[in-house]
DNA sequence: CTCAGTGCAAACGATTTGCAGGGCC
DNA sequence: GGCCCTGCAAATCGTTTGCACTGAG
């Protein structure tokens, strides 16, 4: 899964993949989605999901999240902006603020890591979830 | 798991593996930590080190780690402090640039969650890594 | 026709759970 | 003596891998 070269072919199960994951605003992890694909492409496999999720971050026209918990999700808006996760029923919501490059030179300052990049993960409760908090 | 009641015993497992996390200034995975609790308690077993950091964990003695990755890490250290993540050998850093309390007013404002804290994650390459870079 | 990509199933690795025995309170 | 905690092993769950087949180019 290193090779990223121009042999690469663009297959129905790579263009439904990105299609569905950019039609909703959720950011769903590999099984939601493997079900969300599933509906378009029955004989679909969960490794093709995956392996495909992989490459379509890799070019960059999707994001994995940054965000701990125990599956992995997967977000289609490339906008650059930051996340929220309730910490009662784990959803993930976009929080968009400026991206605040000036954290990124003042840790550079402190450390001694050529920074690449960061990102801001926001933990509470949503309002599904706080009338019964 | 749910019960931090008065009931509960300090074992020397306990004590030791807080010790021994308190005495490291890395960010060990629980393995690691299995490593370096084994060798004063060597009959211990894996999952009790993995239940008592989680109590630990509770109990506000020592942090989890939000950091994406495979395998959790943890900090004895618990002074307010941001975390930066080599991408190519995976270590784990402090940052000790001030926690920035306007980032969640701000993320407050635009969405429709309480929020209960925030954490930063910054990713780049360390200086032992650079060289290969 | 070729070879990257697929579907499927088995393998893997981190973490959790079930349970009988052990030892603090 | 009760019961929290331990050690151990089996179970679970997300993810990865191996492989023969398929289909895009």
């Amino acid at each position: 899964m290193d090779k990223l070269d121009s042999n690469m072919r663009w297959t129905s199960q790579r263009q439904v993949i990105s299609e569905e994951l950019k039609k909703v605003k959720s950011h769903p992890t590999v099984n939601e989605i493997y079900e969300m694909v599933r509906k378009k492409l029955p004989r679909i496999g969960l490794g093709t999901v995956y392996q495909n999720l992989d490459i379509l971050a890799k070019l960059g026209i999707i994001s994995k999240l940054e965000v701990d918990g125990e599956q992995k999700r997967f977000d289609g808006d490339m906008t650059p902006h930051y996340h929220i996760r309730c910490i009662k029923c784990k959803r993930v919501d976009d929080i968009f603020i400026k991206m605040d490059r000036e954290l990124e030179k003042s840790a550079a300052s402190c450390c001694d890591y050529k920074i690449l990049d960061h990102h801001v993960q926001f933990s509470g409760i949503c309002n599904k979830c706080l009338p019964k908090a």
